[in-house]
Parts: C-alpha cells; structure tokens; sequence
RNA sequence: UGUCCGAUGGUGUAAUGGCAGCACAAAUGGUUUUGGUCCAUUUAGUCUAGGUUCGAGUCCUGGUCGGACAACCA
C-alpha cells in the first residue's frame, strides 16, 4: 500500500525545464555521466531570497542527479568587492543546507584569462582600443542602428599584442586603453559589438592585492572559468540569455571546454526590494539596522528575523523554475515559514497589551503549577508547568465589554476556558476615569480544570494568560512590510524606491511571558499563542530578553470581524 | 521602429500530439483547550486569428501583449 503511493509519487514527478535538458543530456552522454554545476556569486553585497533560488537550483540539481556544484566568486572588480561579503556568502550558503564541491574564484584565474586574451590578439580576434569611453558609447551605435568601427581596429598582430603586455605592466592610466574583441560593429546584439575584455583598473583586488592592474569583464571571465571547472550546465538567470552567444563565441575561438549555459527567470517577490545596489542604499542611509535587519530579504535578514532553512529550501521548490517573469506572493513564502515554525516550535503564552484578570473565588495566595502541553503537533515535544494564580494578565483584546455576535472570546456574563487552567466566567469590570477598563473580575470553577472528568465542558473561547506575579517582561520587536506598496520598485519619474518605504514597519513593545522563556537563547523559535511566531533575537541576553516576530497566525478573526 | 525571449485559474507551476493537474490564495463545512492547526468540499485557466492532424496548451504562420539588450557592473 506504502509502496504504491511512493511509486505513484515518483512517477508523477514533474521535471523542471532544467531537469530535462540535463536528462536528455545524460541519456546522449554528452558530459558521460558528468553534471557539475556552480554558484557564482561577486562578492560585492550580502544574499538574498533571489539568490537562495539560484542556490537550491544550482546545489539541488547536482544532489539530484549525483553530480558536483562549485561555490566559485566571480571577483573581476575590485572596485566593488570585499572579503566581508565573501565571508557573508559562505556562512549564508552553508547555514541554507548545502556545500559546495570545489571553492574557487575567477580571481585564481587572472593568469589563465590573460592567456586566452593573447590568444585571441594572436588570432587576430582582438585589439587594443584607445577610444575613450564617451567616443566608443557612441560607435556603439544603437538597437536599431549598426555601429561603427573603432580606428585602432586593424592594428597587427604585434601591436595589439604589445600594447596589451604594456597594460598588464601598468604603463597607461585607468580609462586610456581597453582590449576588444574583433567581432561585428553591425551585430544585431549589442554585446557583440567588439566587446570590452579587459580594462585598467589601478586598485587593490581583495585577494590578489596589487598584482593586476588590468581586469577582465564578466563576459570575458565567466565562462572561461565554467570552462576551467568543467561545468557541464552553467545555470544563470534570464539577463544573461543575451550573453550567451557572446560566451558561446569566446569558448569557440579558444578552442576549450563548452559549457552550456541555461537561463532561468529570476525571483521577484511583491512588497519586496530585491536589487542589491538598492539594499546596500538601504543599509548605508541607516534606513535598516543593517544587512541583518529582520526586514530585509536577505539570508541573514531571514535568519535573523526566525526562518528556518527547511522553509526557505520549501519556498523555493514551491516557486519552481521557469522561463517566464514571475511575480510570488509573499504570502507564499509566510505560508512556507508557517508550515515548518507549526511543527517545530513550542507553545509559549505571552501577553502583548496586558489587561488584569482576577478571579475573585480564588485563594488569594494560592500557587498551582499546571501542566502545559508544548507542542500539539509534537507529542515527544513534552511539557511544561505553568503557575496560576489568582491575579493574571490577558490580552486587552480578548475582553469586549459591547461585542458582536460572533465573538468568541470574553463579555459580560460570558465563560471562556484559561489554557491549560480552568473554565471562568466574568462577573464585573472595574473602570478608570477615563472609563478604560483596569480590571475584569471572574469566577472560576474548580471541577474545569484541565484533564479532570469534567473539564470536557465545551466553551466557543480559549484565552491565553499569565500569572500577574510570575511573568517575564520581554521586548518584542513587531515587524511588517518593509514596503507599502506592491511594486516598491515602480515610481514615478523623478521619484525614489525610499518614498514606498513604510514607516511602520517595526513596532517594539514589552510583553509578559510565562516563566518558561527565560532561559532562551538567541535563534529559539516559539510560538506564541495568537501572537505569531517568535525567535529570540542576537542581541537577547538573559537580563533582558527580546524577541523579534518572524511571522504572525493566519488570523481569520480579523476578517469575520470585517464582515 | 532592430534582435532575442516569453504568454496555462487571482498567483506560481505541471501536462514532451491523447482525460488540463498540483500548490498558494479565496469560499463553505467538520474536528479542535485559542478563530491557529488538521480534514473535506467548492469556485476559477490554455492571449488571439488561421493552418497541420482522427486528435493541438503542445507543431506551423500571422497578430496582440509583456520582458531583456545600447556600463571600462555582474
């Protein structure tokens, strides 16, 4: 019977777009039996969701079909890049679940690059260009117009040749000359319009210090270094698809391994900023706390604000992969945390706007433990005591003096159960000046209590409480959306990405828990009751603990209130 | 007024010429010591016009709509 279903399961597998080329591949043995992928991150900037896409692609198709992934950092400009982000990568990379077979970086191939680039000169596929930058954007012509072709064009061999030696020995300034492939100044796809290789660039690289002068573009770099591996399937996202036949040309003229690259549409997610030169905006305006923000998309954002890598690695099987531009809800990946937080976390009561609760037939200096069940969906996850006295606190919002008819909770005169405690009924409320209410009184009764015969006595509400002596006062940092609107990215002309920021996107308040989170440490996820989904914070110390909201319950209370 | 790519429910993704399926969302009902979870049910889709074929979401042609490309970024 198992069996049936396993098989069923496996033979209604769906293949993405990527899967079957790599079958058809190994099935004609294109590569033998070879499928080596690799993750090419430049090191200029911290991951995000977008990338834990490409990296669950990357790594999780060589899983699938036993093969190898490189982590490999496409560092060709120092300008931009840092050994901060470089550290960053590798400890989000892991942290998602995955390790990589071979760890390189382009930059441990400047000197193989600078090869293929004599090779090219030698085979007169390339020169060196003494247009300024100005002169040659313009050359360039445009999408629907040819261009020109450059004057220093149809230098020889040996000048091309010694002029380039004289770059790489740093005799000309930055910006004075580049070396161009000799391709087509008439070619319908811009790129191949005697592309940049090389320029100068007088800077320390973060790894090969002041070694080089000259640098190679990505076009140049990227798959030769696939080719150097051995890459049999370089996977990138939809923007390079217009490099491809420039990656395809450069691998034919220099007669060496051919990767095939295949292009896949990236992650755009609503409500969310995804471009990494706009996430760095954010950081260093101090618009977020830091690249660690639990408001950011980013890994360490997530990590940070309690996603698990189980829901993230979810997430990204649930989205697929595809060719066509996407737009995910964001909905869809709080559905992912949802699911995995629900059955691992432990039930945790916390009173957010506390409202006292006292039961007058209560013993006024009685203390009971009571026993808590941890988690519903996880029996082996044990229990809990939980001391109930007679002044408790409950949330504000779980008393409604005038309510309407679909409130469950409790009213005047109405009975609710206290978790895990007894069933009580509310008797009177005690008002200020202002006519806020200070104090509910109740009653309770004594033959509810949780697990005797009686206590199957059926209430429409059930409330969640703590001991008004023995709580915890905890910060909680309440987040929403970043953004406010769908499209954060989409303004108008003259407008900026920062006018779609929303301004409350953080509240931080304290709260009353239950004894049991006091010896939390940070990265603990509990859930809350009612409250959502809780991970105790980086910053949390055991004098003053502090909880950040990974996500709230799906609460269908709000819309039937609406109603 | 170029080249390339794409178009399947509200969203995302399958169906490789043969019953348009799955997930999220939405709606309804059931279980429940939190209105959560879990379970069941329902709503809803092949951009368009032709062609090939016994049969087209799939192949061909035209159109429409959307995206990418004119950085010494990747």
């Amino acid at each position: 019977m198992i069996e049936d279903k396993t098989t069923q399961a496996s033979e209604k597998e769906h293949l993405n777009f990527i899967h079957q080329i790599i079958e058809d591949d190994l099935n004609t043995q294109k590569n033998g039996n070879r499928v080596h992928t690799r993750f090419p991150p430049e090191p200029n900037g911290y991951l995000h969701i977008g990338h834990a896409k490409s990296i669950c692609i990357n790594f999780g198709t060589a899983q699938k079909y036993n093969g190898k992934c490189n982590l490999r950092f496409d560092d060709t400009n120092p300008v931009k890049e840092d050994t901060e982000y470089v550290d960053s990568i590798m400890e989000d990379v892991r942290w998602l679940g995955f390790d990589w077979d071979g760890l390189y970086y382009a930059s441990d191939y400047f000197e193989n690059l600078y090869k293929f680039a004599e090779k090219l000169i030698q085979k007169g596929k390339a020169y060196v260009c003494e247009l300024s930058q100005e002169e040659m954007s313009l050359q360039r012509g445009t999408v629907t117009k040819a261009g020109v072709e450059s004057p220093y064009r149809n230098r020889s061999i040996e000048e091309n040749l010694d002029l380039f030696r004289r770059m790489r020995a740093g005799e000309f300034a930055d910006g004075s000359r580049v070396l161009r492939a000799k391709i087509d100044m008439a070619h319908p796809n811009m790129l191949m319009r005697d592309p940049i290789l090389y320029r100068i660039i007088h800077a320390g690289h973060h790894r090969t210090g002041n070694k080089w002068c000259i640098y190679p573009m990505y076009d140049f770099a990227h798959g030769q270094s696939d080719s150097i591996e051995k890459i049999t399937h370089s996977i990138c996202t939809l923007e390079f698809e217009v490099h491809r036949p420039l990656y395809e040309w450069f691998i034919k003229e220099l007669e060496i391994f051919a990767p095939q690259q295949i292009e896949f549409a990236r992650l755009n997610l609503n409500y969310t900023v995804m471009s990494k030169r706009k996430l760095l905006r954010l950081v260093q305006e101090k618009r977020v706390f830091g690249w660690d923000d639990p408001r950011m998309p980013t890994i360490c954002g997530l990590r940070r604000r309690g996603y698990t890598p189980e829901s993230i690695r979810r997430f990204a099987e649930m989205i697929g992969v595809a060719r066509r531009d996407n737009v995910i809800d964001i909905g869809l990946l709080e559905f992912c945390i949802r699911e995995d937080l629900n059955k691992i976390t432990n039930r945790v009561m916390t009173v957010l706007n506390p409202v006292k609760l006292v039961i007058d037939n209560y013993p006024e200096n009685e203390v009971e433990y009571l026993e808590a069940g941890n988690n519903p969906e996880n029996p082996e996850a044990g229990s809990r005591k939980v001391p109930f006295t007679k002044e408790l606190y409950i949330e504000r919002e779980d008393f409604m003096e005038n309510p309407p008819n679909k409130f469950f909770r409790l009213k005047p005169g109405g009975e609710v159960r206290l978790k895990y405690a007894y069933i009580i009924q509310c008797e009177s409320v005690v008002k200020d000046e202002s006519g806020e209410i200070t104090e509910i009184h109740c009653t309770y009764q004594p033959d509810t209590k949780s697990g005797l015969p009686n206590s199957n006595k059926k209430v429409k509400g059930t409330l969640h409480w703590v001991s008004a002596k023995h709580n915890i006062p905890v910060e909680v940092r309440l987040y929403d959306r970043l953004f406010s609107a769908e499209n954060p990215e989409e303004v108008e002309d003259g407008h900026d990405f920062t006018e779609n920021l929303n301004p409350e996107s953080l509240k931080i308040s304290t709260a009353f828990a239950e004894p049991s989170v006091k010896d939390s440490k940070p990265g603990d996820k509990f859930q809350f009751e009612r409250m959502g989904y809780f991970c105790t914070d980086k910053d949390s110390t055991s004098e003053r603990l502090i909880f950040n909201r990974t996500c709230t319950l799906k609460d269908t209370w709000a819309k039937i209130a609406e109603k």
